[in-house]
DNA sequence: AGGTGTGAACACTTTCACAGCA
DNA sequence: TGCTGTGAAAGTGTTCACACCT
């Protein structure tokens, strides 16, 4: 792995520290405003407008990019062009992952046609499914395989990340197949909790449990 | 030692006192497997049971249902139906919500055809997007309209919360009318910061940097 | 004995406030 | 002067440990 005499000794204590799960997703929307902006012919930001634009505080800007490095000029601000680069090396954007999507009905179906996903860098490489019905069929480019051959197809295609969009009832089974297939990282739809090896990592989408919630704050409001 | 009022005054206390985002997350997921065991012929669970199928601790489990009253009994756990009924009723579930889609593109038609919404009480009452050729077409039971008259509909159909798959660009002008169509919870897709009223409730749902997080995570781990 | 309900301790995250540099 | 980078303070959420009840 190349290193970079200028960042060397803050790339090594990144692994060390422990990044929190609210930082990481602010990066990323910090490198999407930076990207817009950039689009836009800004070249320089300040942490004030980068909060302003994505709902936080400049404090939390500036603690957040400091984690990892001296990315600001005093007096100045960020430059947009090397900043969204940091951050893109940071978040390990800048390479392409190759995704499998495990479950073709219809989340399945929605996420693949939706697309949003290759613009970023992660490329559907497989689609897998229970349903003999659907086996075989073409789906852009790829060719919807067996949920059978799971581990085998997830190592001929080097994936490194399944989205399982599964029934609840067959998760158990398919999780344990998508571990054993070598994948490190799931993105969860199944309105479930996955138990998986700690070198493992899982991210949920629960679409329906963030509607209850509004339901919750909608309660709470209204009931006064 | 102060005397603490009885219990009876809980209920009012839970306007006031601030439940966390986490929290609330975890109520509705309580929820989802206390009906599943439920299904299952079980009527007893233990804070310990309950942790270890929704991924946290017995003590966790108990501080969060401890927030809203005492459900359960001392060395038995609680009763599954109760407990339920009382997470519906504390989520705001006992009642049917009335949702409009906004947005009837990729995603948003994907959450239509889904359907996983309607299960637990969230109903689309409208489907609205800005495409001439979409409009008028048939999405279930209902005809999609114009977005030019959105706020109409949302109050003709008395909208509870609406579900945003529009593009960035789109959303200043629509959140706008959206909020004056009076409706004060929001299911965000898209991938960007909504500046609303303090009445409004906002939950955002951004699978790219779910995805990216995931990315960074394998960064991370792969590197060492 | 067994398991809840809860104050107190602990851990983590955010905000403050200001030194330091362009 | 303007804005970053960062220790220290404040605030929030989680875990511990045990009294208490069945």
């Amino acid at each position: 792995m190349p290193e970079r005499a200028f960042t060397a000794g803050l790339r090594l204590d990144r692994v060390r520290l422990n990044i929190s799960e609210s930082t990481v997703r602010r990066l990323s929307f910090y490198l999407r405003i930076l990207e817009k902006t950039g689009d836009a012919g800004v070249d320089t930001l300040s942490s004030e407008e980068l909060a302003e634009r994505t709902g936080t505080t400049a404090a939390q800007v500036r603690k957040d990019l400091s984690l990892f490095g001296s990315f600001g000029k005093r007096g100045l601000g960020y430059a947009v062009p090397q900043l969204a680069s940091e951050l893109r090396e940071i978040l390990g954007l800048d390479r392409t992952w190759r995704v499998a999507l495990v479950g073709g009905g219809r989340i399945g179906s929605a996420l693949f046609e939706y697309g949003g996903f290759r613009h970023r860098g992660f490329e559907i490489v497989a689609v897998l499914d229970a349903d003999p019905a659907k086996v075989g069929t073409i789906w852009g480019d790829v060719v919807l395989s067996d949920i059978s051959n799971l581990e085998a197809v997830l190592r001929a295609e080097s994936v490194d990340i399944v989205v399982l969009t599964i029934p609840a009832e067959a998760v158990p089974d398919v999780l344990d197949r998508v571990v054993a297939g070598g994948v490190r990282g799931i993105l969860n739809f199944a309105p479930v909790q996955l138990r998986v090896p700690s070198d493992v990592t899982v991210k949920d989408v629960h679409m329906v449990m963030e509607l209850e919630a509004l339901s919750f704050a909608l309660s709470q409001t209204g009931g006064e």
